[in-house]
DNA sequence: TATGAATGAGTCTTCATTCAT
DNA sequence: AATGAATGAAGACTCATTCAT
């Protein structure tokens, strides 16, 4: 009968609560298990909710799964000293591709391999400029220390970056492509290593 | 009465054309309503076939994927010279890939940008070794250009070939986040050279 | 608004019933139709359900099956007390397997003739350990027997509690064979016996 | 033009060959991978033939199947020397039926496993007389032991009989059940002894 | 707010069989 | 006598979603 502000706060408290359970539920499923595995039922077992309760909280499966990707954390920066020698830019740009890379971990090759594809056109840095993709970073990089004369490039520095975009693609690509079962620092190190040391 | 080789072949004709239909069809769904949409029966029924057709014609619904890529205009046999110097290695290489973008364009980004997908595992070379990938002919490339002494690598060829297969996967999936609108040829060239300038 | 005991339990008595109507629907399938004939659409056709509910209520098709087994009169834990003599060991062992011939009767021969099946893998105990057969009643019967010193095997328990599945299952299916008109149950006792006085 | 008498026999020759030769393969799958994997495909396969050509020489997959029952080896007589002891009685006995179970070995699990149900009436005893059934044999051996004087039954012949035949189909049952991997020689001696052992 | 019963289209694949050549 | 292309029903099972309670 009485329905005090307080109970009701109680209520919706819990209610978030659910909410969260399931949304956890999820990350982790997508996690350990992959995309494939991400069913209504496994969330709602993982949960401990019955499949009406996602339904409450949830429009849809995809709702979901919307919410998911807002979550994701940005990008740490501050490895971006100017450096003294070309071979310091080289480090610096490998260790911010290399925290990528841990970054893409973080999200799960499940997640990854279902986000990195050329229809998501989040992924594609001229249509979407608001966030500051790591590209971003390295071209202001780059650009610094051509300015401070540290190094030179024998080509344009859009291509160049263009380049080494190409190349973190390709590798966070065949990452997904083989689960997780390549060595994915090692490649991306390596490949970024050796087409700089081509460029400069 | 009499089976002329006429006959005959009139009846593989018609094989051949079904079988065409299919692939076809299958690569009419990608393009259209993307890779999820492709399922048997949308396939079997944009092709007008039997589903039992399709399995007469396709081991699996994998086999028919692979065949995108195995089906690749035959490389010209002259491109693959043992190399005189280094340098030829790299053109060589470089023309490979080159003609793999002119297949992907003959492909139809529509069609790339589905195929594209983690997920597919026809992509995935570890998985399905029967086929003959560039990147199998470029292996075999290097390696007999490093025992006739030509080249020598400063990494493992392992190594070497994966970072390429990775920078090519980077450039395609590039190419279809554009929506074909990049210097496709352009980038590839560009930066395979980098690279193979970085390696020897 | 308020959820009462009784109407929650009116739910959970029309989900009972449908368990029952399929598991009736699939009962009738195996007597007239065979084991053959028993897929997951004709019981959902038998038994006005969707196929979606069949899977709601069996893990599956052969989960089904193992309730057949499972869901026997549950067994009179009087028979089973310590046995004070070897003889009254004999006498609980061929209770318990007559009490099973009762079972089967209710089942009848036409059920049972179509479901005693080497296929049918519900009915080998090594690979559906979950159940309780009877035989596992058994095993820890004689084993609780041969604890207290009242029996002494000749044999491992292991060997004993297969001999004795055997001869059961030889007499279900001679019984089976003879279209229910042998005597079952003088047979059953008759061939445990003999066995057991061999026995110990 | 000229079809001579010669010709023709030839033809019929080749054909009685691909007859056999498709006989052969079913067999050799269905000892070799079990009745589930003996499809025409599979069958055609081994056989080196088309599935059109299978179709030319049985009218349906049935119609082979009836092939095969017809050709079983039949059972090698001559164990059953009158015994001068209970204990000879019983080797007998045994040995008569580790030579079933070699037959049944022979024909391969696979097959038994689907020869052996309760609807099969071949395999009862007390419907089809024609064949010399093991269970006859053994029938006529312990009475004749019986008028010798070297044993005595403490029951009617008959329902012994039937109590070793009810144990010989539960052996074989419970080894098809367990697809072959069960110890057969084992449990057929072990459990017809410790039977014979309550019995005289 | 939460439950779980019910739905039915959808998944890939296998199979016995037919038929034109 | 032999080929193999084509069929389509059937198999078990999954899934996102709806709805009455």
């Amino acid at each position: 009968m009485e329905t005090t502000t307080q109970e009701l706060s109680r209520q919706q408290q819990k209610s978030r609560e659910t909410k969260a359970r399931i949304f956890q539920a999820a990350k982790t499923i997508l996690q350990e298990q992959g995309y494939e595995a991400l069913s209504i039922k496994n969330i709602c077992d993982a949960a401990g909710v019955s499949n009406g309760s996602f339904y409450h909280h949830f429009k849809t499966k995809d709702d979901l799964l919307s919410y998911y990707i807002e979550e994701q954390p940005s990008m740490d920066p501050g490895y971006l000293d100017l450096p003294a020698t070309p071979d310091e830019a080289k480090d610096a740009i490998v260790r911010v591709y290399l925290n990528y890379v841990h970054y893409c971990r973080e999200l799960g090759v499940a997640f990854m391999a279902n986000y990195y594809t050329p229809k998501n056109q989040s992924l594609n840095p001229l249509t979407r400029t608001e966030r500051s993709y790591p590209i971003v970073t390295v071209h202001d990089y780059l650009q610094k220390a051509m300015e401070a004369g540290v190094i030179t490039l024998p080509l344009p520095l859009e291509e160049v970056t263009s380049d080494i975009r190409i190349i973190v693609i390709g590798n966070v690509f065949d990452w997904c492509l083989q689960n997780g079962h390549s060595d994915f620092e090692g490649n991306m190190e390596r490949s970024l290593r050796v087409y700089l040391d081509g460029l400069f």
